[in-house]
RNA sequence: GUCGCAAUAGCUCAGCUGGAUAGAGCAACGGUCUUCUAAACCGUAGGUCGAGGGUUCGAAUCUCUCUUGCGACACCA
């Protein structure tokens, strides 16, 4: 039975009727520490009521309280404290553990509805920043926690593979470049071309005009400009598969802008017929004043579309493909006003889905409080942090470990764990000013920590050898013991709350304290001890074991049994 | 200028729908490996929770004002 129904029932009855069952379930609270018991209730919102002091409030309750159940039950001061059955919750809890596994904290909450997720989305001919990792992160751990909630997450890599910018690339290629120097280096060189465009479009504005024709060329159709586009796209691609293969992140869909080319026109139809679209100074809007919001741009006065065209696109074929239970959109806080107009746009045209378009923000990364940009040639490639965090991990594994089999793969996850966890950990919409030697921490609350308790769990449980591991037997003594109890306890509500607030950090959180709560137990237990209680703690470390390393793979970081 | 987000220990951050002495991790200092991996554990030190008002039995948490920082504010994405 849950213990928080078990005390919201024990207080109803002692309460006589003064307070209804949620309004006990919703005043309890977890205590900070453990001698202030599992669960309390403070006595303040009934001293009103009752005309009584809040400590004799809580005495009177502990005087009439059914106890069964509970190890005790007393009064400290204005709370009552409720000190669970130890043994009980311990064998109830590693028990949904055990034959659960991976599935546990698994629940239906979805009902299977689909979500797609637009996510990462790298632009074409750019390398990927540090600002990509956060969505494509942030977007992967999403998928795996609605997934863990009982929705059918759909990750969408929404690439930026249309725009402008083309037409930029082609002029720049076709003065400065090759074919061989692309084939050699083709995202490198890709972008000096596009650096250099800008600067020397500073003296030679004609360079604009040439390439607004070789993009109008690209939209006509002209066979040149598309080839040259396909091919800059597809050397682009080959590059962020490389990254996404490091990442361990897959995709269900690559709709980039280009695919929805061809859907454009309708959109520009369907506001038509609406009546919605008005010419503002010679270009389309949708006047979105009833939102209090400025008008959004459809069409610019020389009649061409623009991003906000193609996402209102992309929003009706998800709506029409999916029917999707919410429309998800991981991408930078800075783009919060935007997308409250798409929606405001979608509500206007009365497609179903709008009012489920969920803008998932994250904060900014920034190199010396400044923001990060291609142009400006300000930015920090994610390949290059992930090489170096995993030469890092090599180097550990040479000083602490240099007999451990699989070096190479080892140091990989490692690596890689360290910065996808180090992304993860805090709060999605912190900004971070980026620093390399952050980023390398292997030390406290880091990926690599949690990734060793996992790997000193598997350790005992490969020197237990083959034992039948079941919470038949759950006497254990060691106080630590129980604080681990409560973390795996715990972890249905985490996986709930992070849904709710859309949050991977809850996870990494939760994965901090079991981590934490196992290697102080670990520090002083002596798990192997050939005693009665034996069979008690490797219960306890297989359910460590498999949480850790499922609280590790919602967020996309992978857990090495030995490292 | 308007709107949004933020401000907690030297640094990076937690603090759940307001509740019992404000917590971690780094960094500093001091302990712990003949015993399950020391990427660990234990301890010491470190804070008028940006400022001021309000609501409340009670505010880091809610509300208002101000200060500071970042971001957004139609022909980029």
């Amino acid at each position: 039975m849950d213990y928080s129904t078990k005390v919201t029932d024990a207080l109803a009855g002692a309460l006589d009727g003064e307070l209804s069952a949620d309004d006990i379930s919703a005043k309890l609270e977890t205590p900070k520490t453990d001698a202030q018991g599992d669960l309390a209730f403070p006595a303040f919102t009934l001293a009103k009521q009752l005309h009584q002091a809040p400590q004799q409030i809580a005495a009177d309750i502990v005087a009439k309280i059914d106890q069964t159940g509970f190890e005790k039950v007393e009064a400290m001061g204005p709370y009552v404290n409720f000190f669970f059955d130890k043994s009980l919750f311990s064998a109830e809890t590693l028990e949904a553990v055990l034959t659960e596994g991976a599935d546990y904290g698994q629940n239906d909450r979805g009902d299977g509805g689909n979500v797609p997720i637009d996510m990462s989305s790298p632009n074409i001919a750019k390398p990927m920043s540090m600002g990509h990792l956060r969505s494509t992160v942030i977007g992967n751990s999403l998928a795996n926690i609605l997934a863990k909630n009982g929705y059918h997450p759909i990750k969408d890599n929404h690439l930026g593979d249309w725009g402008t910018q083309f037409g930029k690339l082609i002029v720049g290629y076709k003065k400065w470049g090759s074919e061989e120097d692309v084939k050699k280096d083709p995202i490198n060189k890709l972008v000096e071309y596009y650096v250099r465009f800008h600067k020397e479009d500073v003296e030679h504005p004609e360079l604009d005009d040439e390439a607004r024709e070789w993009f109008r060329k690209l939209e006509a159709g002209d066979q040149e400009a598309h080839d040259l586009w396909a091919w800059f796209r597809e050397e682009s691609l080959k590059e962020f598969e490389g990254v996404y293969d490091k990442l361990g992140v897959t995709f269900d869909t690559y709709n980039g802008e280009a695919f929805y080319n061809d859907k454009l026109q309708e959109v520009v139809d369907l506001l038509k017929s609406d009546n919605l679209l008005q010419e503002s100074q010679g270009a389309q809007v949708v006047d979105l004043e009833k939102y209090d919001m400025n008008p959004a741009m459809i069409l610019k006065s020389d009649g061409a579309t623009l991003y906000m065209t193609r996402d209102i696109a992309t929003a009706l074929y998800r709506d029409r493909t999916y029917h999707p239970a919410m429309n998800m959109y991981v991408v930078g806080s800075e783009q919060s006003y935007y997308f409250k107009q798409v929606k405001a746009v979608l509500e206007e045209m009365g497609i179903p889905s709008a009012d489920k378009l969920v803008h998932v923000p994250f904060g900014l990364i920034t190199v010396n409080g400044k923001k990060l940009s291609t142009r400006s040639g300000r930015i920090i490639l994610l390949n290059d942090v992930l090489d170096d965090s995993v030469a890092m991990a090599k180097k550990q594994i040479a000083e602490k470990n240099p007999d451990l089999p699989n070096k190479e793969e080892v140091a990989k996850q490692v690596g890689v764990g360290a910065i996808v966890f180090g992304d993860l950990k805090n709060d999605r919409m912190n900004n971070i000013d980026f620093n390399l030697e952050d980023q390398l921490k292997f030390e406290g609350e880091t990926g690599p920590y949690v990734q060793y308790a996992h790997a000193r769990a598997e350790s005992i449980l490969r020197k237990a050898g083959d034992v039948e591991i079941s919470a038949n037997d759950n006497q254990i003594s060691d106080p630590e013991a129980w604080d681990i109890i409560k973390e795996l306890a715990d972890f249905p509500r985490v996986v709930e709350l992070a849904l709710d607030e859309f949050e991977p950090s809850d996870i990494a959180k939760f994965s901090l304290r079991l981590a934490k709560a196992f290697n102080k137990y670990y520090a002083h237990s002596k798990i192997l001890a050939d005693d009665a209680e034996r069979p008690a703690r490797l219960a306890l470390v297989k359910s460590v074991s498999i949480m850790l390393k499922e609280s590790l793979r919602i967020l996309g970081v992978q857990a090495p049994d030995e490292m």
